[in-house]
DNA sequence: GCGGTGCGTATTGTATACAAAACCTGTCCG
DNA sequence: CGGACAGGTTTTGTATACAATACGCACCGC
């Protein structure tokens, strides 16, 4: 992406979730021109990719508006992950080089790292998360894959603005990447898809919580 | 969509259907706003679309690339779309509606009256056979998984250009369509999701034979 | 009152002109 | 002879003006 329109995304992408603006609120693009210092065009092709991510929405006669996510939404989104990253760990273990294995390890070391303080450094944790789950896709090699789940991935965050992470939640993904590693390292595939399963699946619930109980339909199925 | 930027698009992939064009070959927007008709404008709107698409690539510099389809890249989009939509089958199974039921039965008449003809007309095959695997989509009720079949399930169009289906492979569809219908009508997501699979993988290897053989690699995993 | 209709305003969509970047080619220097 | 560089050309990116559409509100007929 060029420069404007990616500044324009970035800028916009961060007041989505700097929380200064609600949920199913309407937004311009003009406003956003304005909050972005760009014109119109670049915000457009901003817009699309964020519409995309499902951070926006548009309304059938093209209104724009802060996409609202149900906690349905949410476990729908968890479902297709944990599908998509199981089968990605699945390739990825079929795949992954010694040395790519050791660069896991090294990004896990950071990720603790990140843990082990006084105070938990979420945001540095967060990222070498990031860092450590692009780095399977990448191994998985398979470019549309890798696409899906990153679409998948980008949507959520808006709402981890209100999350809070306990250290034990912290300290059992640390573990949860352990195993991973070491079944990349036996080069065995059902055992990092098992792992990447509950890892997702943990994550999931770790995240409803906060979020509130099930509607009766969804829960069912 | 607007009216400009969609028929941009139509116009376009129409183009790159119609085979005028091989993979590969540079395109640039200018051309493609003098064929549409239309301003740049949209026209960089409907590129957008047809390179999430991946019928159109762009390299690392933004020049625009007709799209080259690997028969790895197919195997890959076969393999995640059966994923997904064995995923749909089962969802929808559960949720399906008796008059659902029975739209998918009437759908799937139609690709049978569209078979049992002296010559089978193959475009109105195609459209029933589309029209069938919307409607699973639709009764799976997730938004998310709609949207990344849609995408999975348009790229590769442009290789049926190619393809010649022979009357027994035709009359096999419709038998599979017949037992998922019999699978969602018995409430059953196991038999729904078991008959989608083979169905679709049966599907790649149908589509394969036309393409050539596997690559070493891909071919162990 | 109530519902529809029309008009001004707000918002999105498209065209066009210009800016920036990438590409190609021919030339010059080592 | 090869490679880097320069300048013109092509192509993509951005700004802006204008067109089309959707919205909200006041007005009107019933």
């Amino acid at each position: 992406m060029s420069r404007a329109s990616e500044q324009a995304y970035a800028k916009i992408r961060a007041h989505l979730l700097s929380g200064t603006v609600s949920a199913g609120e309407q937004l311009t693009e003009d406003q956003l021109a304005q909050i972005t210092g760009v014109s119109r065009t670049p915000v457009r092709e901003a817009v699309r990719r964020l519409e995309d991510e499902l951070l926006l929405v548009r309304s059938d006669t093209k209104r724009l508006f802060v996409a609202d996510w149900s906690r349905d939404d949410i476990e729908e989104m968890f479902t297709l992950r944990q599908m998509l990253e199981c089968h990605a760990a699945e390739r990825a273990a079929r795949r992954m080089t010694r040395g790519q294995v050791a660069e896991m390890e090294a990004v896990n070391r950071t990720l603790k790292a990140a843990i082990e303080q006084p105070e938990p450094d979420v945001a540095r944790f967060l990222e070498a998360n990031r860092a450590f789950h692009d780095a399977i896709i990448e191994a998985a090699a398979s470019p549309r894959l890798g696409q899906m789940l990153a679409r998948l991935v980008e949507a959520p965050v808006v709402l981890r603005t209100a999350r809070t992470y306990s250290t034990e939640d912290l300290r059992q993904s640390a573990r949860d990447h352990d195993e991973l590693i070491a079944a990349f390292a036996a080069r065995d595939p059902d055992w990092a898809r098992a792992v990447m399963g509950s890892h997702l699946r943990r994550a999931f619930h770790t995240f409803a919580r906060t979020v509130g109980p099930a509607s009766p339909e969804t829960s069912a199925v």
